[in-house]
DNA sequence: AAGAATATATACCATGCAGTATATAGATTT
DNA sequence: AAATCTATATACTGCATGGTATATATTCTT
């Protein structure tokens, strides 16, 4: 059974998460942040050692769901090619997904946290080669069950499949035009039947 | 001739550019500005309304920088594929380019700003579009011509192109790994030979 | 070169910031 | 239910923030 305390704990991670997601890490204050819980400085300063270890959790939080998610399509049932399917239509409502979080974290603290924040920089980046390795991994079954073909190594591709479906993210993201999803994860599908079949 | 005061706004607006593209709107303090430039805040205020003023023709003059940049390579003598694969050589260093102007300054404000500051967002969302503009003009000569044959509309190939390298810019921004580019930009080169060859 | 106009420096607000010490309330254990 | 322990609220630091009023340099015009 939780205790109060760690559900407080959990109360207060899940509420900062998409403040700081979208706000930034400079730009969300912890008044912001006691405004949003109902808590008092004192709750918060009890539950997390300053605003950076508070800032990290919330990026964890965010990177766990956002990681779960991606275990989920590459889960599905069938060939390399249905899981990677799975995780492209996951991608074309990417920003519904995310919609809760504010935005996509990796893209939002990786570049927010960049010249300001050395371990939420990290952590962006740690959380992005872990996708790329969770992708390579599928193709990489793939080819040993002799399902698919690849032109590069397992891990070349998932990184320009994944390279792609971020610049989708990013363009879409600041030019608030979810299009851009839609069209790159279309051509992401046409490309994976024509380079991927064996 | 340039009097004694516009060469003083020049100087700011070129310190002060690289400072906001870096840190943010919000991370960049005015004290930040006057440790940079040498001088003081009645110099900043004097020459300019308000900090976010001052953030705005930071952002233009990168903006505009780029913009010129780009201009020249699709202003390369040749034929339209010629054009775009100056584009791309380009691209391939956008890194090494955007370095002493801290960072790619489309996606930086167009994340930072995005939850923080209106005006800036939308400059950054304006001049992604004029660079797909640009070249969808390239590819739009290029059909014209009878040289190039798409597969969709200029436009539309134009935002693909530009998602794509849009992508490796901001994984390579987030992983600090430069390769990024440089495998896009190659697998950019190889895609446009094979769909755009007529 | 003198005078007018303009640009920069100085000193100062009020406000918001992250963080803390301590008091109070609440939960957990016996 | 009482006692202990823990978590939260309150009130308060000291400092940095954006911005401003005014004095002092400096530039431009004649």
């Amino acid at each position: 059974m939780t205790t109060k305390a760690e559900r407080t704990t959990a109360y207060i991670i899940e509420t900062v998460a998409p403040i700081f997601n979208k706000l930034g890490y400079i730009g969300t204050s912890m008044s912001d942040l006691t405004e949003a819980t109902g808590l008092t400085k004192g709750a918060l300063y009890g539950n997390f050692e300053n605003k950076e270890a508070l800032a990290l959790s919330a990026f964890e939080y965010n990177s766990k769901r956002l990681l779960k998610v991606i275990d989920d399509q590459l889960d599905t049932a069938g060939t390399s090619m249905d899981k990677l399917l799975a995780l492209t239509k996951f991608y074309r409502n990417y920003d519904v997904f995310t919609l809760e979080m504010g935005g996509c974290p990796i893209l939002n603290v990786g570049v927010d946290a960049q010249n300001n924040n050395r371990l939420l920089a990290a952590a962006a980046k740690e959380t992005l080669k872990n996708i790329e390795g969770k992708i390579a991994l599928v193709l990489e079954n793939g080819v040993k069950s002799n399902e698919l073909n690849l032109p590069v190594t397992p891990l070349q591709f998932a990184k320009q499949f994944y390279t792609m479906l971020q610049g989708a993210i990013a363009v879409a993201t600041i030019t608030k035009d979810r299009k851009y999803l839609v069209n790159t994860v279309a051509y992401l599908e046409v490309l994976m039947k024509r380079e991927l079949k064996k």
